[in-house]
DNA sequence: CGGAATCCTCGAGGATACTG
DNA sequence: CAGTATCCTCGAGGATTCCG
C-alpha cells in the first residue's frame, strides 16, 4: 500500500494491499485490542524473522493500522497497539477465521476450534484497555 | 492452501492461504453470486495474464472456493460459480471493501465510493443471471 | 474460446550478524 | 530489548508462444 503504486480497481485490492502478505495479518490479529511488545508479537510469531517483523509493522505503521510507541528507557521498551483503523478490522479478521474454522476443520490447530466463535484474541494478548493515542 | 504444508498457527493463516495472493479474493469477488466465463473473469481483471488465471483459478478450484463447469462445444465454453464457502466469503470481503473504502477513500476508484455500501458486484458482474455471452 | 507449456523476472520474504 | 544492515533465496507472478 504505502510504498507500491495505488492504482486499484477494486476496493479489495486496496484492502488485500494493506493486510496482505504473510505477516499483517496475522501481526493485526495477534496486537488486538491490546497492546502489544515487539518481542510479545514475535513470541507469537515464531517464525518471524526481526527482519521481516521490523519491515511489516513499519508498513502497518504507515498504513495507518498500528501505533508506535517508544519509551526513552534502558532497556528500550515499544508498544504497539491497533488504530481504529486496525481495530475495526479485527472484527472482519475474526470473521475470516470462523470461515476458515467452518471450510477448513482439518488445518486448524485443535485449540482454535473449541474457541467461542466471534471472539478475538488468537494468541496471549489479552482484551484489556488500549490507551492509544492517535 | 492446497499446495503447502498446512501448518496454520492461527486460523487468519489458513485463510489468507486460501484467498491471500494478487488474485484469488479479486477473482471471487468478481465471480459474486453470479456465473462468470474465463473470458468475463478475465475482462474484469484486465492485468492477469491466461497463466496467472488459470492457475488462481485451479488453486480455487483444489480449495473448494470455484466449481469449474465445461461444455463440451465448438467453441469452448467453461464457466465458474462459488461454492457454498466461497459464496460465504462474499459478505466477509465486502466488508473489507467497505474498510477499505472508509479509511483509504483517495485509493479507490469513484464509482465505489458512491455506490451502496454492503452490496458485492464489483465489477461488471451483474447478481441476476449471467448468460451473457459477451 | 479457454486454456497449456515454457521460460524468465523480480521483489517479498529470509538468514545471519551486529548495535544503540 | 528492539531493532538495523547485508546479503541471499525462491517462488509467486509474468511474457510469450502454442494447442484442442
Amino acid at each position: 500500500m504505502n510504498t507500491k503504486n495505488h492504482s486499484y480497481q477494486c476496493p479489495v485490492e486496496a484492502a488485500f494491499d494493506c493486510i496482505g502478505g504473510r505477516w499483517k495479518a496475522l501481526i493485526v490479529w495477534h496486537i488486538g485490542y491490546s497492546v502489544a511488545r515487539y518481542s510479545d508479537i514475535k513470541a507469537n510469531l515464531p517464525k518471524v524473522t526481526p527482519h521481516m517483523l521490523s519491515l511489516q509493522l513499519k508498513s502497518l505503521e504507515e498504513d495507518g493500522l498500528i501505533v508506535r510507541t517508544q519509551y526513552e528507557e534502558i532497556p528500550p521498551r515499544v508498544e504497539y497497539c491497533l488504530t481504529q483503523a486496525g481495530m475495526d478490522l479485527l472484527p472482519i479478521l475474526d470473521t475470516l477465521c470462523d470461515w476458515a474454522i467452518l471450510y477448513y476443520p482439518e488445518h486448524i490447530p485443535a485449540d482454535f476450534i473449541k474457541r467461542t466463535p466471534g471472539k478475538p484474541g488468537c494468541g496471549t494478548v489479552c482484551t484489556s484497555d488500549a490507551t492509544n493515542s492517535s
